[in-house]
DNA sequence: TTGGAATTTTCCTGTAAAGGAAATTTCTAT
DNA sequence: ATAGAAATTTCCTTTACAGGAAAATTCCAA
């Protein structure tokens, strides 16, 4: 996974952008900006910034941008934040390790 | 989902940390910064950030901290990123909407 | 081709955060 | 009690980046 993308989402207006358009489907940039309250210069920065990190995808209609959530991006993040739910058993299964080499030391002064 | 959360994960060497203990299991303090080449001070600052957000768990062994991925964290962020592909439709469902209006204000002269 | 809407770019400023280095704390063993 | 390992804290410097404001593009309509 690369940082790029996770930083693009750690941003709390990103944040918003990404859930709304998850939400209600595609918006033009200006819709976008109008229902997060955002002006619009900042707005068109955040979604370079997302697009950049190809979790939304654009397109140019005359005027207006349009922007929409790209699935492929999510689903490569999906993937990743997977890979640490069918990770090895729980924690501590280094502990044993260490007390056991502990142990081994010899410690029978307490 | 939390900013809190997307923002640990996007350092590149707190990513690397969380893959590291992925991968292997519980490590401490020292094993970490010793695998990544990392100096101890930046590497307990790093983990200080990573457990805030709930992503790993520590255990204090005499002077040593072990660390742990908190499966938990990951499963919540997972849940939130599923929800982008669980998603209506893809883009440009708007789209035709768009070009609908268009139509209707009539726009005769091409 | 002039006007206006939608979007982007530029420039500036403030702030959050990461790395380096040194000092400090915490705990163990002798 | 002291030395030494493990980890943390502090202070400093530098850099990345978000927001504000104004200017500049881009495109369509009359």
């Amino acid at each position: 996974m690369n940082a790029a993308t996770l930083s693009a989402l750690a941003e709390p207006n990103r944040m918003n952008i990404v859930e709304l358009l998850r939400d209600v489907g595609a918006l033009t940039l200006g819709e976008i900006a109008e229902r997060l309250s955002l002006r619009l210069p900042q707005s068109s920065k955040h979604l370079r910034v997302l697009s950049d990190a190809g979790l939304v995808v654009v397109d140019a209609v005359a005027n207006r941008r349009i922007f929409s959530v790209q699935k492929e991006q999510f689903a490569e993040l999906d993937r990743w934040v997977q890979s640490f739910l069918n990770a090895k058993e729980e924690q501590f299964d280094r502990l044993d390790a260490l007390l056991c080499k502990v142990q081994e030391q010899g410690n029978e002064p307490m």
